[in-house]
DNA sequence: CTCTATGCAAAATATTTGCAAGGGA
DNA sequence: TCCCTTGCAAATATTTTGCATAGAG
């Protein structure tokens, strides 16, 4: 008797961004940079607003081209800079992409991510079941999580 | 009352290599090669073997600087080149680092990372209860999956 | 003998840095 | 005013490529 059907179905969804989230996402942006004492400069609050409110998960160049459009002198390592200062703030979270540059994401809560080795898209995902997501590892607390699933 | 206690606990177990993995390891190799009639060099042992055999999950460079202990003429894009095919014939798994190199595994198994973010070592992790692993994500099945941990 | 792999060097990419000038709070 | 930030260009770092030669099967 073949056993090897899965016991539970995993139901997953593949999230989208609304205005909504785009907005409280600008919100919480605003308010850790004035808690920081960081000047919002424009080029700051439209390289936050391409990544938050995008599916797409750009990468540098994918941010940097679109920013361009609306700062036509804006500098790569401007986009470099503040995407980096994002990450260490935990405004932002670096999906690493094996063979690939890394993407960005604005979504703060724990989730996974489907990258399609075909086309190279990046999907947010929520699934059913919880991740496993141990207190500490090693001694030390465990500060993110992120499945990667490969198509 | 406060419901947010854990309802189970999660074991995790952090692996290491012993000599019978690496040994199967470098069976599976062979074979592999074999199959797609690709010539077996003593550079291309080297690598798979120094990779094979590490619980420390190195770089490029690393494994590079590794191999050019034997071989002291290795060049840098024979490690790159034969990472990549490596790669491409599933035998290894590249493991993506957010704001780092990549680096490389050979345990083929699916299973997950932990990423000490303060010295940047990264350590194989098998956990009690299962990954959420779905077979299909977009109609398109499920080629590999891995937890990231970042401590 | 045939086909792939290797090593070297050059090219192509990607990312970081230094610094003078500008701009937010 | 005081820092932080920006844009530019140069410096680094990383990865890929072309090609002549070597070597595995």
């Amino acid at each position: 008797m073949d056993n090897s059907y899965p016991l539970i179905n995993i139901i997953y969804y593949i999230m989208m961004v609304n205005k909504q989230d785009s907005d409280a996402r600008l919100e919480n942006f605003k308010k850790v940079s004035r808690e920081h004492k960081l000047p919002l400069t424009p080029q700051k609050l439209a390289i936050f607003r391409t990544l938050a409110s995008s599916c797409t998960h750009p990468g540098v160049s994918e941010i940097y081209h679109r920013v361009k459009e609306e700062f036509s002198n804006i500098s790569l390592a401007t986009v470099y800079k503040n995407l980096k200062k994002f990450a260490d703030l935990g405004l932002i979270i670096e999906i690493p992409i094996p063979g690939d540059k890394p993407r960005y994401d604005a979504k703060l809560d724990i989730h996974s991510h489907a990258v399609d080795t075909a086309d190279g898209r990046v999907y947010d995902l929520e699934i059913s079941t919880s991740l496993p997501l141990p207190d500490k590892i090693l001694g030390k607390s465990v500060k993110q999580a992120q499945i990667l699933y490969y198509l």
